[in-house]
RNA sequence: UGGGGUGUCGCCAAGCGGUAAGGCAACUGGUUUUGGUCCAGUCAUUCGGGGGUUCGAAUCCCUCCUCCCCAUCCA
C-alpha cells in the first residue's frame, strides 16, 4: 500500500505541476520568545520535510518584529532545536528585523497609494472603533488625513518623534468588514523599546500582519504554512501582496492544525509558568514537551520525527494520545540500545550452595536485535534482585520468585527459595535461596523449567547510581492549569544499583534497563562519581496490566456500575419560516409541478436557484427532473456564484434534462456532460456527440462486458456468493469504468445480478 | 449572535460517486532466558444528525447540530 499523501504535499504537488513555481521555498518562522516545543517540531517536519522532498529549500526565519518579547538565547534554541532533528536550513538564518527598511519602503508606498494612513486614537478608541462581530466598526476621522499629512507623520514616527501609543499606522481596508481582522489592521506601532538585534535604531515596529508576509515574499517563499488560528489573517496576507502589487511568483498561505497531546501543555504561557514558578527544573526539564526536555529525557530525534509522521497534517483540531510518541521512542530504542541489569528495590538473595565467584558472559542485546557486543557479568554469593520479583503469596498468573517456584536469574543461574527472612515490622529484608550449579544460562542441562527470567545485580560489584522516574506532567488529558499537575511526576530513587559494566565500559548513554524501560544518562547532572539516569518511557508492561485490570473489574463489581452507553439524541434547531411570496412558490412546486418537498424547498428558499429553474422550464417542460438537476448540481456552482457568471445557460440545462427524458444518456452521463458543461459552456447535445456518450442499453453488448469483469475477479465473485452483497457496487463500478460509464446502470444492475446468481 | 474553519473506530488519519487504507491503543493465540521484541489473528454493515438526488453516497444538494479560531498597538 502506497503512503498516502497530505494535503499540503498535495497543493505542493499541483502547483509544481502547474509551473507556478520553479521552486518550492517554504520557512520555518519561529518568534524568539521561547523554547521550541514538540509543536514546533511539527512545523519543522512540515516546512522542512516538504522542501527535501520537493528539492527545494527552506529558510530559518526569526520573526522578530516585538522587541519586548525577543531574546537571543531563544534564538540559540531554536536554531539548536531545528538541527538536532537533523535540517538545514538555506543559508544564513534569517531575520525579520533584516527587512525593516525595506518593510517600511512597503508602508510608505502604501501611505502614497492612499491604502493606509496614520491614526491617532487611543488604544482603548481603535478598539471600540473596530466594532463587535455583530456590528460593523467605523472610521476614524484620521483615515481622511492627506497623503502628505501621512507621510510627514509616519516618517516622525519612525524618527522617534512621538510616544509609544500616540500614533500607529493602519491599512484604509474595510471599517464593516465581516472578517473582524480586515477593519483597518495595524501595520506599524510606535515603540520605544531596545531590540535585541536592531538595538534603538527603530522607533517603529511592525506588526505580524504586515511584516510576515512582506517578509515571506522577500524571501521568495511559495508555500508560507502555518497553523490555522492564522486562517483569518489570510485576507490580510494576500491584501497586502496583492494592493502592493508583488508580482508573480509570490507566496500563498495554508494552515494546519497544531499539534496537541494529552497529559501536557503546549501553550507558550502555561510552560513559562512552569518554568518561572518552579514547578518544573527549567526548560529543560525532562517532563517538559520543549524539545530541550525531551532531549534531555532521552528522546532521540530519529523517534521525534516519526511520530510527526505518523500523526499526519490536517486540519481538524485534534489531540494526539501521548501513548503514540512513546510508542515511536521504545520503536526506535528497541533496536539500537544496549540491555543491562538495573535493580531499583533491591531485596537481597543470599545463595547459600554457591562459593567464589565468577564471570558470566553476557549479550548486550536479545537474539532478535541484530547487533554485536556483550560484557563480563560478575556472580557470587550475594546478590540484589527486584523486590516486585519476589512474591509469598503470589497472584494467579505469577510467573517470578515464590516460596514453590524458582525462577532464571537472567545471563546466570536457575534459583529455587528456601527461606524467608523478615525484620520485626515484618518485612522481608533477605531471601535465603540455592542455586543449580547444571542450570548456567547457555548450558542448561538441569532440565528444570521456569517461567521468567529476572534481572539481578552481584552484590559486591553493583553501583550505586540515581534514577529518575519521570511520569506524565498532568494527571487529566486536558490540563488547564498547575492544579491539574502530577504530584508524582518525578521519583527520584538514590539507591539504585546496576551492574558495574555500564559505568566502566559506558557501551551507550542509552540503554534499556532489561525488564524495566528505557534511561538516558543525564546529560547535565552525570558524572561516573554520580552516575544519574533518567527514565526515557517504560516497557510495556501487560502483567501490570493484567492486574490493575483484575483490580479494575474487582472495583467495578463491588460499585456495581452499569456501563450504558447512552445514544445521544441530537436536537434540531429552529428553520427559519418561509416569506409569503416563498410560502406561494413552494405550494406551486409541490402541487403543480410535483416536485417533492425537499427539492421544492431548496428551490423556494433559493431566489437564484428557481429563477434559473424557471427559465430553464420555458425551455422543456420536465419539471421534476429539471428541478433535481438544478437543487442539486447548479446548487453547486451557484453557491458562490452569480447566474450571470455561469459558462452554462438555463436553456442548456434544459436540453440536457429533455435528453435524459428521452433516455439518450443515463444519470451518470449527464454528470459528466454537467461538467463538462461547466468548465466549457458548450451545449450538451455537443458533448454528448463528440465524446461518444450515448448509452448503452443493449444487453448483448453489456452481457460479454459482466463476464469479462466476473472472470477478472474470481476471489470477489466467491465474497458475493458467500454473502458479501457489498460487493455488488463494485461489479456494477467495475462493468460501468469499462464502458466508460456509457453503459445504462438499470441493464448492467440487472444483468450483473442475473450473473452473479 | 456575524465571519472563518472542522466533524470518518477509544486516539490520530486516508478516502474526492462504485469493496470504509494505515498507525497507536485494546484484545486473542504462537515464539521467547526481557510478562519486551517478533509473528499470526480480532477490532467501523458505517462516516455528527436528519432529509434529498442517484442503479449506487463518507463523497453531490438542502438543513440542523458540535467543537475550534477572530473584537492585543502579540505572533
Amino acid at each position: 500500500m502506497n503512503e498516502s499523501k497530505d494535503f499540503l504535499r498535495v497543493i505542493v504537488e499541483e502547483d509544481l505541476k502547474k509551473g507556478k513555481y520553479s521552486e518550492v521555498v517554504t520557512r520555518f518562522p519561529p518568534e524568539p520568545n521561547g523554547f521550541p516545543h514538540i509543536g514546533h517540531a511539527k512545523s519543522i517536519a512540515i516546512n522542512f520535510g516538504i522542501a527535501r522532498d520537493y528539492k527545494g529549500h527552506c529558510n530559518l526565519r526569526m520573526d522578530d518584529t516585538n522587541p519586548t518579547t525577543e531574546d537571543t538565547r531563544y534564538v540559540e534554541a531554536l536554531k539548536d532545536a531545528v538541527e538536532w532533528l537533523g535540517f538545514q536550513w538555506e543559508g544564513n538564518v534569517r531575520y525579520t528585523s533584516d527587512y525593516f527598511p525595506e518593510i517600511y519602503e512597503y508602508a510608505v508606498q502604501l501611505v502614497k497609494m492612499g491604502k493606509a494612513y496614520v491614526d491617532s486614537l487611543s488604544e482603548e478608541e481603535i478598539r471600540e472603533y473596530r466594532g463587535t462581530v455583530m456590528e460593523p466598526g467605523r472610521r476614524s476621522v484620521y483615515a481622511e488625513r492627506s497623503v502628505e499629512e501621512n507621510l510627514d507623520l509616519l516618517e516622525r514616527m519612525k524618527e522617534g518623534e512621538f510616544k509609544d501609543g500616540e500614533h500607529v499606522l493602519r491599512a484604509k481596508i474595510d471599517m464593516s468588514a465581516a472578517n473582524m481582522k480586515m477593519r483597518d489592521p495595524l501595520l506599524y506601532r510606535i515603540r520605544h523599546a531596545h531590540h535585541y538585534r536592531t538595538g534603538d535604531a527603530w522607533h517603529i515596529y511592525p506588526m505580524y500582519d504586515f511584516g510576515h508576509c512582506l517578509s515571506d515574499y522577500i524571501e521568495g517563499v511559495s508555500h508560507s504554512i502555518c497553523t490555522l488560528e492564522f486562517e483569518n489573517n489570510r485576507d490580510i496576507y494576500d491584501w497586502v501582496l496583492e494592493t502592493l502589487g508583488l508580482s508573480a511568483p509570490r507566496p500563498y498561505q495554508h494552515e494546519f492544525a497544531r499539534l496537541g497531546i494529552n497529559y501536557t501543555v503546549m501553550s507558550k504561557r502555561k510552560l513559562l509558568e512552569l518554568v518561572n514558578e518552579k514547578y518544573v527544573s527549567g526548560w529543560d526539564d525532562p517532563r517538559m514537551p520543549t524539545i530541550a526536555g525531551l532531549r534531555r529525557r532521552g528522546y532521540t530525534p530519529e523517534s521525534i520525527l516519526n511520530f510527526c509522521h505518523q500523526i499526519g497534517i490536517a486540519k481538524a483540531n485534534s489531540m494526539v494520545d501521548v501513548a503514540q510518541l512513546e510508542f515511536c521512542i521504545r520503536d526506535d530504542l528497541n533496536t539500537k540500545v544496549p540491555r543491562v541489569m538495573c535493580v531499583l528495590d533491591p531485596l537481597k538473595v543470599t545463595i547459600e550452595n554457591y562459593e567464589g565467584s565468577e564471570e558470566l558472559d553476557a549479550s548486550y542485546y536479545p537474539e532478535d536485535v541484530p547487533k554485536e557486543g556483550s560484557r563480563k557479568l560478575p556472580f557470587s554469593r550475594e546478590i540484589f534482585i527486584e523486590r516486585e520479583d519476589f512474591s509469598e503469596n503470589p497472584p494467579q498468573g505469577f510467573f517470578r520468585l515464590t516460596l514453590e517456584q524458582p525462577v532464571r536469574l537472567k545471563h546466570a543461574y536457575i534459583i529455587t527459595c528456601k527461606e524467608v527472612i523478615k525484620d520485626g515490622s515484618g518485612t522481608i529484608t533477605e531471601i535465603i535461596a540455592t542455586y543449580h550449579p547444571e542450570s548456567k544460562s547457555g548450558s542448561d542441562t538441569s532440565g528444570i523449567k521456569v517461567k521468567s527470567a529476572i534481572q539481578w545485580v552481584d552484590a559486591r560489584s553493583a553501583k550505586t547510581v540515581e534514577v529518575r522516574l519521570y511520569d506524565r506532567l498532568y494527571t487529566c488529558e486536558a490540563p488547564e492549569g498547575v492544579e491539574d499537575l502530577n504530584p508524582d511526576s518525578l521519583k527520584v530513587i538514590k539507591n539504585a544499583l546496576v551492574e558495574p559494566a555500564l559505568i566502566t565500559e559506558k557501551p551507550d548513554v542509552r540503554f534499556q534497563f532489561e525488564r524495566e524501560g528505557y534511561f538516558y544518562a543525564d546529560p547535565v547532572d552525570y558524572s561516573d562519581e554520580h552516575p544519574v539516569f533518567n527514565k526515557i518511557v517504560g516497557l510495556k508492561d501487560s502483567w501490570n496490566k493484567k492486574i490493575e485490570r483484575i483490580e479494575a473489574s474487582v472495583d467495578r463489581i463491588s460499585a456495581s456500575v452499569p456501563r450504558i452507553k447512552a445514544k445521544i439524541v441530537q436536537i434540531d434547531g429552529e428553520v427559519s419560516p418561509m416569506s409569503e411570496a416563498e410560502q406561494a412558490r413552494f405550494e406551486k412546486y409541490t402541487g403543480e409541478l410535483n416536485l417533492n418537498n425537499e427539492v421544492a424547498n431548496t428551490l423556494t428558499r433559493d431566489e437564484k436557484l428557481s429563477s434559473f429553474f424557471e427559465a430553464g422550464l420555458a425551455d422543456h417542460n420536465s419539471p421534476v427532473t429539471l428541478a433535481n438537476i438544478v437543487a442539486n448540481e447548479v446548487a453547486r456552482e451557484l453557491k458562490e456564484k452569480e447566474a450571470s457568471e455561469l459558462k452554462f445557460t438555463p436553456a442548456q440545462i434544459a436540453e440536457l434534462v429533455k435528453m435524459l427524458d428521452d433516455e439518450i444518456i443515463s444519470n451518470k452521463i449527464a454528470k459528466q456532460v454537467f461538467e463538462e458543461m461547466v468548465q466549457s459552456g458548450k451545449n450538451p447535445a455537443q458533448i454528448v456527440e463528440a465524446q461518444g456518450l450515448v448509452q448503452i442499453s443493449n444487453p448483448s453488448v453489456i452481457g460479454p462486458i459482466i463476464d469479462e469483469v466476473i472472470a477478472k475477479n474470481p476471489d470477489n465473485v466467491e465474497k458475493y456468493k458467500a454473502g458479501n452483497t457489498k460487493l455488488f457496487g463494485f461489479f456494477v463500478g467495475q462493468v460501468l469504468k469499462a464502458t466508460g460509464g456509457k453503459a445504462n446502470p438499470q441493464v448492467v444492475n440487472d444483468l450483473v445480478t442475473q450473473k452473479l446468481q
